[in-house]
DNA sequence: GCTTGACGAGACTATCGGTCTCGGCAATGA
DNA sequence: TCATTGCCGAGACCGATAGTCTCGTCAAGC
């Protein structure tokens, strides 16, 4: 499919600075605030640039901040391949943990899921966000099965949600480490 | 401690129809709105009340919203003793599971933690209404692990998380089931 | 009957997401 | 060179919301 419109495009080109601008200062805000709510106001400001011309490129606050987030950090999934099950696992584990513990990440992470709490709009575009992450995790215990290194009566469903659940419950609540030694016990008790 | 002040209290006293009117209207709305904000107005307003009354006996709004769940709502933590880990563990969940899946405590929990998402005072609130679960919990697995019927190298509070975190997880989310099949797949996949 | 303090009502302030409009300016094509 | 197109920053504006303040009223006690 080619790009080309019926008109050949005129008048003034998007400013790519400006584009730049918002997303560095949507993600520094994201990050300076740790949950606390950033606003539209605030992004514009700090990036020197008008509200409108925010809007005029995102549909809403909370797809500038979600692709501010996205476009900077790793956003790539991890896909171990380690050779086993509990390697792979272990690897994922860890890395989302690591990614999830340092800046800026991690507070623009948090603020950016309490914006989706209460933002709908926000809430769906992080769904495809998160169900990579999810796909990740059911594709090594998938794999794993086939090769026998999980009893196939276990619900990999079942696993994938006591993973992210316990990822997610830890990272919002802040009130247990989530560094390489639970990297490694989380594995060992879902692989038990 | 006696409740006497150094001057007894005159003028007019509070209107406990008023505090009931606004609890049951503030749990009515927070059920019927399963996730969509509840504003002070509209509280005040079904409740036939002026929003001064609210914020004289109340310190925010979430303060209310906490109190109409956790005052009519069953606050009482289940505290299952069958007499083995497995059984007290799928008891408590079926319960917990089952108390989150019907309406009203469903729905208006889920707009009590969206709000709390925003409102760092309800938050607070909510850690101590949390915190208590988390007890039960802990108390079944650690009976569990007095009885030799959970390895003693197991960490009780990784299990903790792992169950909340599930738990939440699913709940608001809403992606697969929390029922009774659950329940036990969950308490078999812990205890493996 | 006087004082006290809660009451319903609603005006008011401040904040925020999002829209609209304005004058200016850059890219294009004639 | 010059008109058209469309992006730019700036900021007024709208509607919703949490929370405060004030007012006249009403009930409880002295």
């Amino acid at each position: 499919m080619d790009t080309k419109e019926p008109r050949p495009h005129t008048g003034r080109r998007r400013n790519e600075a400006a584009r730049r601008a918002i997303l560095d200062a949507a993600l520094d805000l994201l990050a300076d605030a740790d949950g606390a709510p950033v606003s539209v106001e605030t992004i514009a400001r700090a990036a020197g640039v008008g509200k409108q011309t925010l809007y005029r490129w995102w549909p809403s606050k909370g797809a500038v901040l979600l692709e501010a987030l996205t476009d900077r950090a790793a956003q790539d999934v991890p896909a171990p391949d380690t050779g086993s099950l509990r390697g792979d696992l272990r690897a994922l584990a860890t890395a989302t943990f690591d990614a999830a513990q340092r800046p800026p990440s991690a507070p623009a992470l948090r603020t950016l899921v309490r914006e989706a709490a209460r933002d709908p709009h926000l809430a769906d575009l992080m769904r495809t966000f998160t169900e990579s992450r999810r796909a990740a995790v059911r594709q090594i215990l998938a794999r794993g099965r086939d090769r026998r290194e999980l009893p196939a009566d276990r619900d990999i469903d079942l696993l994938v949600d006591q993973f992210y659940g316990f990822f997610w419950y830890r990272f919002l609540l802040g009130h247990a480490p989530l560094d390489a030694t639970t990297a490694e016990k989380i594995t060992d008790s879902l692989l038990r």
